[in-house]
Formats: C-alpha cells, structure tokens, sequence
DNA sequence: CCTGAACCTGACGTCAACGTGAGGTACGAG
DNA sequence: CTCGTACCTCACGTTGACGTCAGGTTCAGG
C-alpha cells in the first residue's frame, strides 16, 4: 500500500504520515523508485498512533511506549510510564467532567433567564 | 491587590495574568504609578479562566463566553456557542475514557507478562 | 536619599504536530 | 513516448499560551 491509500484508509494526511516516519513512530519499506510502501497492518498502527495522540500523550512518549502496547511486552519503566499516563487521563477525564457540570449549569440557567424574557 | 500576589494566590504566572488583560479576558485598573491593581474577585475569574482554558477553550471563545458564564445573561448565540462547547467536551471525554480503557488493559496484560517472567 | 524587590512595556523565543509551497522524480494508462 | 497523477525531499510557516530577556520605572523600608 502506497502513501496515498494509506492516508485515506486512515483519514490522516500524507504529511503527517511522512511525520510519523520522521519520529520513528511508523515504519515503511521503499519501492526501487524510493516511494514508500506500507503493509495492511500500518492501517492499525496509525489508528492506534491516532488514540493515543488523541489521549494527549507527546510522540516522545508514543515511540517509547508504542513497543509494549503493541506486543505486550514492558520493561519496568514502561510500565511506570504506562501508569503515569492513565492516571494523567484520568485526571484530564476528572478536569474535563467538573468543566462540563460547570457549563451545563450555565446552560440552565441562561436558558431559564431567557424563558423568562420571552 | 498587585499582579504579584494574584499570581501566587491563583497558581498562575505574571506573564499569563498579562496575557489575559491583553486578550480582554481580565482587567485593572491602575496605581497613579501605573502598576496594575486587582478587585478581590479577580481571583474567582482567574479560576475560571483557567478552567475553562483547562476544558479546552480558545482564548478567543473565552472572551465571548465570559460574559454570560460570570453574569448568567446570554444571547441566543452565545448559548449556541455554550451547548457547542459542552458537546465537544462530552466527546473529548469519551474520547479519554476509550484511551483509559485501552491503557488499563495494556497495563495489566504487561503486568501479567512480568510476573510470568519473573 | 537609597536600595532592593516588584513592576512596567516591548519584542523575540518556544514547542508540537503538522500545513504549505518549491522544485524535481516515479508510475500506470493509452 | 507522453501525459497526468502520485510521490519524493527540503525547508520555512502556523497556532496558542505563554517564557524569557532587555532596559527602564515604582514602591516600601530604613
């Protein structure tokens, strides 16, 4: 699979496909011409680079951790880091959900006030 | 209240403080000296600010949404714009919660390999 | 009056994850 | 062989929320 399919397929730019390589996050072989050519499981690997991307976690701390979460093997320190960044989430989901009650509040209660100006 | 004080009573540096007044997301009045000069409820609007940024929030949707979130008064747009950012973090939530899940099991199956290898 | 800490205004630097050309090469169809 | 599209490698630009440095001013205590 070439550059262009695989971007589609993942819905990912070609850019930042080429990105991926350059932060040893993604790896491709090369056809005689020198383009790049992807096998069908880079399909999951960049969907997978995709979520934890997503979870906020830095391509340092992808290309570090992206070994062990694909083949379930970890040093000691992976699995550190592993925890650190769950709990990092789940700090994030707790910040994000009192955000929310705070807005949803809000909500209510300017809706209110607009009914009652109507 | 000096711009000094208010930083370490909210946690947040001088620079940012400026960069607040400079987005119109807080303001000062000044000291015959030009020293800027804080009302006590700036702290609680520092607060929210940084919850709101901390949800995500550009500084440009702050600015508008800072009316109606202190004052509880909006307009039909602004409460569009409200239930907009609500979603978005309803989803960037799930989203999180997908990627904890994915961690948690990646966690305990290398967790699992390490004690079978031991 | 003097001094050190806190403050002021520019204005350039940072960092991550790409976007966006520029200028050239590879590939498949006809 | 030629055309059009996809691909290649630099390499600079972008965005947001500040950090940081320079050069000068204000304030409170002694």
């Amino acid at each position: 699979m070439r550059i262009g399919q695989l971007a589609r397929r993942s819905g990912v730019s070609v850019r930042a496909l080429r990105y991926y390589e350059e932060q040893r996050l993604l790896e491709s072989t090369r056809t005689p011409g020198g383009q790049r050519d992807y096998p069908d499981e880079a399909l999951e690997r960049v969907q997978l680079i995709q979520d934890l991307f997503a979870a906020g976690l830095s391509s340092r701390t992808v290309v570090e951790l992206l070994p062990c979460v694909s083949t379930g093997v970890a040093t000691l320190a992976m699995l550190d880091q592993l925890i650190i960044e769950r709990d990092r989430i789940a700090a994030r989901i707790q910040d994000l959900t009192r955000a929310k009650t705070k807005l949803g509040r809000v909500i209510e209660n300017v809706t209110a006030a607009n009914v009652a100006q109507d």
